[in-house]
DNA sequence: TTGAAAATAGAACGATCGTTCGTTAACTTA
DNA sequence: TAAGTTAACGAACGATCGTTCTATTTTCAA
């Protein structure tokens, strides 16, 4: 690895460290040299423009949630399993170590609502792509049976998705200590009422993760 | 009313606007005074400080929640009617035309992820609050016994809040034209495995308020 | 080891940030 | 209407913003 690449990594860890908690608009060249012991004009150099800066730290996020979200999860048993696997890495995602404020993507999601550009146009299309990964992974576990044939893929999804969310906001912003208990309780009831079973709705489920279907492990 | 507080509150308007579209970071006083046509002396003078001109526009957009999402609900009877009428309110809300950018209150919130201060404490008060006036009217719907006596009524909020999130999130950022839709199918969905009667899921209800219970209109 | 290329530093730029100050204009009320 | 209060202005502050330049150091391959 060159120097120029060596150090471009360092950069845009500490930068991923510093939007994790302020968001991209608390993100100035300035601290972030003075954070690294650079200068402003070296580090500067490297990305050519801020915006390229920030676009880059969105798309190094953006690699690392697909690299520890979404791939692992693909390589569980396709089905609940999967599905399974996909939620509790993401609510993991959340509350990493590595983000201090939590998911930047997420925050800077929330921060571009209205801010139009190519920022905003690259995060729109992963979040699509996430959604629509989710919704895919639904989609298999209708046709191996392991979801009932009358779910609605997509809105399978928005509820997984609305679940991650209310879990970021409870976790990380009302620190309330029930929230991973609540989200994976929400899921399990998701995942319950897309269920053929018609069974009542009982109480307490959290464990049981699969009552059918070619589980391998 | 005096001349200050007339302008007080043209001033808090504008800001609030402002700070829907680009967030309390991107809430500057000189771009403030500008599109006031006022100098940013003057504008400042009615605040003493920046801090405190966010703390303004926070709680006004707070009270303005109360006065426009709350109070009509809690006019409504008790029980289901005022849960949905709780939840159509916010939904309302969120995609408010006063409100260009989204619901200012939940993108502070966001913004304000990890940065302690009199301004995060005040959010945080207030969102434990709303999740607060959540729970107690579910707990009263199952006092009613509009929802089972096994319902939990913080999970009940929990998921509530949840799916208004994923609605905010699909509306706002994704632009996704059926997610008011996916939202009030995931909440009549929260409403129905929280009743007593065992009925399968039956797919659109979206309409039936409430099926038993003393409701006056 | 030498020489070209890449990486970093340093100073300066115009702009904007929040804030302070002294002064003037506008309002209120007696 | 006069006096007193409040509101608004304009200029300036030091700090920081992103960015541009030139110069110097460091890296890397021949």
């Amino acid at each position: 690895m060159n120097k120029g690449e060596q150090t471009k990594a360092t950069i845009l860890e500490a930068a991923t460290n510093i939007a994790s908690k302020e968001g991209l608009g608390g993100l100035s060249i300035g601290t972030l040299a003075k954070k690294l012991g650079l200068s402003k004009s070296g580090l500067f150099a490297h990305f050519g423009s801020k915006d390229a800066l920030l676009m880059a730290v969105t798309e190094a996020a953006s690699q690392r949630f697909i690299a520890v979200v979404i791939r692992p999860a693909f390589q569980e048993p396709a089905g609940r399993p999967r599905l399974e696997r996909l939620f509790e890495n993401w609510l993991d995602w959340s509350e990493s170590r590595e983000f201090p404020g939590g998911c930047p993507i997420m925050a800077a999601t929330l921060e571009l609502d209205d801010r139009p550009g190519p920022l905003r146009d690259y995060l729109l299309s992963q979040q699509r792509k996430w959604l629509g990964t989710i919704g895919q992974a639904a989609k298999i576990a209708i046709g191996m049976g392991h979801l009932a044939e009358s779910s609605d893929s997509e809105q399978f999804a928005f509820e997984f998705n609305a679940i991650g969310f209310g879990y970021h906001f409870s976790n990380r912003f009302l620190r309330e200590p029930h929230a991973r208990q609540q989200a994976r309780t929400a899921f399990q009831s998701l995942l319950a009422r897309n269920s053929d079973t018609a069974k009542p709705p009982a109480p307490d489920q959290s464990n049981i993760a699969c009552e059918k279907g070619n589980r391998k492990r």
